[in-house]
DNA sequence: GTCTATAATCCGATAGAC
DNA sequence: GTCTATCGGATTATAGAC
């Protein structure tokens, strides 16, 4: 029966976001599920097959809140809609975030499977997708798009990541504010004239006008 | 005698360099040093002591790449051998890295010693000093030192992170190349336009031109 | 200051009965 | 498919002898 799989893969998935990794074992495990842990070895090879699973699943809530944006009808919609997506899933699920980009070996892994990795390259390809559609509409300055996507995701990614860790203290409202004014400023560099000067009305400015 | 506390210290570096928080104990770390578990514990309270020494090591490797910078001459000159030891140290010594931006639960504690939160703030304050000093000297646009060089940081604290955790594969060399292109590119929009300008043609241009 | 011995937990995984 | 029982190992940390 798979549904028992699938009970165990959702209270695993249960588990880790509310113990993180460190807390996580096949025993406290079992005990979510309703079973004793030998049961668990029957659905599943071990604890990696477990945790790969999990990974996975982070990895589809990503693209829940993230792929929602090709809805949106240009190519400036659907990058800044991906955007707020991105924003929202790091900081709702700060561990579903960190799951994703844990090496293998923090998962006890020496490589992690190839369709998790090749998701990780696909999270990377889709921000070069919207990257190439804001150069081909004129929004960004032309490039190469993986590039600067890479540029682009580096700094969001970094952003969140001391965020996370609590390296610069602030609630979640201000950070998302810096958040978008740097992400703004970073963008004026390979933005077209036109649209910086778009972005700077929108973001950079207020940074020196009164909060209220 | 402190000598033995040294020397305990000293190996528990060499112990979490060689394998990682992962398989980082205080057994293993009592047989490096040549004498039983408990011996450990009339020198250091426990584990947790043993690794906020270990981070606080990790930000004076940190400080022995970055900090010989002050001794430049010039703003410009002062920012990018920082930049430059940055790098060097978070590719030569990936785990101290890891370490120093570790957050208080994988260390196992509940929040990090105050000292080692005033020096990861200290990280940052070094940068905004440096961005500073450049807006001072007219090589980059008058703005908040502090939300700029955040804006750096990030981006190189991600881009080292992504690249670390294998997520886009290269070597070495491409990936400092990359890492400067990515730097200079993202600059390009807080520059002022006489160094936007030196930027491009020292790092954004060779990215169309031949390899040799 | 270091030792032996051990307490008290936790872990992943398996054997074999039902 | 789940159980009980257990193997074999890890861990932090302490008690008490020397």
């Amino acid at each position: 029966m798979a549904a028992q799989r699938d009970k165990i893969l959702a209270c695993a998935c249960e588990l880790y976001l509310e113990t993180g990794l460190s807390g996580f074992s096949m025993r406290k495990l079992a005990k979510s599920v309703g079973v004793t842990a030998p049961a668990l070895y029957r659905h599943y090879d071990g604890k990696e097959e477990v945790l790969a699973d999990v990974v996975r699943e982070a990895y589809h809530a990503y693209q829940g809140y993230v792929y929602r944006a090709l809805q949106a009808p240009t190519p400036i919609e659907r990058f800044f809609q991906a955007g707020e997506g991105y924003l929202d899933f790091a900081l709702e699920h700060p561990r579903w975030y960190k799951i994703m980009f844990s090496g293998p070996e923090r998962l006890g892994m020496k490589e992690l499977p190839d369709d998790i990795e090749a998701m990780g390259l696909g999270v990377h390809q889709f921000w070069i997708d919207r990257v190439r559609e804001c150069m081909q509409v004129g929004i960004l300055k032309e490039a190469d798009p993986l590039q600067t996507s890479l540029t682009m995701w580096a700094h969001a990614h970094g952003m969140v990541l001391l965020y996370q860790q609590g390296i610069f203290p602030m609630d979640r409202e201000e950070f998302q504010s810096l958040f978008e004014q740097s992400g703004a400023r970073m963008m004026s560099g390979f933005a077209t004239p036109s649209f910086a000067a778009q972005l700077e009305k929108l973001y950079i400015q207020d940074q020196t006008a009164p909060q209220a």
